[in-house]
DNA sequence: GTCTATAAATAGATAGAC
DNA sequence: GTCTATCTATTTATAGAC
């Protein structure tokens, strides 16, 4: 996922990935703090000195991580905001391709939750510009389905919230809960991916219908 | 905040209650790993070897913190969910009573947030069942407005992300970019409570009406 | 109850051989 | 490109004086 950059690859492993790849997943389950480069090295089944060699230092592989997430966030959803379509199809498009995302990325919406609740404090300036990017494909479309007359005025900041909210909240507490030796919940059953889609798109609709609504 | 146990306070300062505070404010806005012993003394303004003369060690004081905070949700909750009154009268009082929860214990939203995300792998068991205590709640209310006829048939996990997802992640965003030195966003505005109170609310009834809504 | 000093373990990072 | 060995700083935790 991570643009290479390196001479020549051996056809078998690829180690720079595999580093990317471990790093992903464990800064998505236990956060920036909680994970040591000696876990990353472990994982990825290679070398600690590895990784100083690929990567500048544990930030730069943590800003890495989570600059090609946001970019494949950002640039899907750029895309879906620019069709041609009715706002209201753009908007469940929206709704599916962020969950598509999270199947690609498995460690996006942990690591999404974390940057938000903590104000993103080690992301770079370039990576937050990427962060406002997802922001403003949904109120493109939000704002062009005001003006059609399809969605109710309505705080955009709170109904991207009330969107994005759940879909990465659902997201992070499956995750969490398929990781092995977690208790199980009442709360923590897996929701099949088709049913989040519909339920989220419904609910979209539902918050931003015009005034008195048939569903 | 938490129960005080110790013979005589004195009446100027209580240690106890500064190592916790200052240890529920830390660990919501750096995790349990980003917060180091040193700074939760320094930011409680006591000594270090304080901390281990109140508390067993570092993970039982985080443990008290989230203990406190879901006992605080659980029992507020539990109360709303017995009121006498219609279900979505209850269902606007448990939004509600979520916005002020976040408001008495700042600390929460990110807590929690983190807590769902990497599934509370240093929780005990009793705290986790007290976890389990608030979505009983809010099921309770979901399925009596059901069997009345004010909502509509809705997974009820489905239905408790939607309205917790939310009010979880906006309280932690607002709160991350109160934190000073925050790049400001667009999307970093501050909503005023009321106003996130009725949004979350009309929010609510339109995802749970049952079949034509009207607002 | 409060502090100083320090032990013991861990984590980030690098030098240098191969 | 990959590994071993190691240096340094940090961090949890405690012993013991006051």
């Amino acid at each position: 996922m991570p643009a290479r950059r390196s001479p020549r690859r051996s056809p078998a492993r690829d180690t720079r990935e595999d580093v990317f790849l471990a790093a992903a997943e464990l800064f998505s389950a236990r956060g920036f703090d909680g994970v040591g480069v000696d876990d990353i090295a472990g994982s990825a089944r290679i070398n600690k000195a590895m990784i100083y060699y690929h990567f500048e230092d544990k930030l730069a592989l943590y800003r890495e991580v989570v600059r090609d997430m946001l970019r494949a966030v950002g640039t899907q959803v750029a895309e879906i905001a620019s069709r041609p379509d009715p706002a209201d199809v753009r908007l469940s498009a929206f709704i599916a391709g962020m969950v598509t995302l999270a199947d690609q990325r498995p460690w996006f919406p942990p690591l999404m939750l974390r940057e938000i609740a903590e104000g993103a404090p080690r992301l770079d300036p370039d990576t937050i510009a990427l962060m406002k990017t997802v922001f403003i494909a949904f109120h493109r479309i939000l704002a062009e389905g005001q003006q059609a007359g399809v969605f109710r005025t309505i705080n955009p900041v709170l109904a991207y919230m009330s969107i994005i909210g759940p879909l990465l909240v659902n997201a992070a507490r499956e995750r969490a809960a398929s990781r092995p030796g977690r208790v199980d919940f009442p709360m923590f059953v897996d929701v099949p991916h088709p049913e989040l889609i519909s339920h989220m798109q419904q609910a979209a609709l539902r918050l931003l219908a015009p005034e008195p609504i048939r569903p």
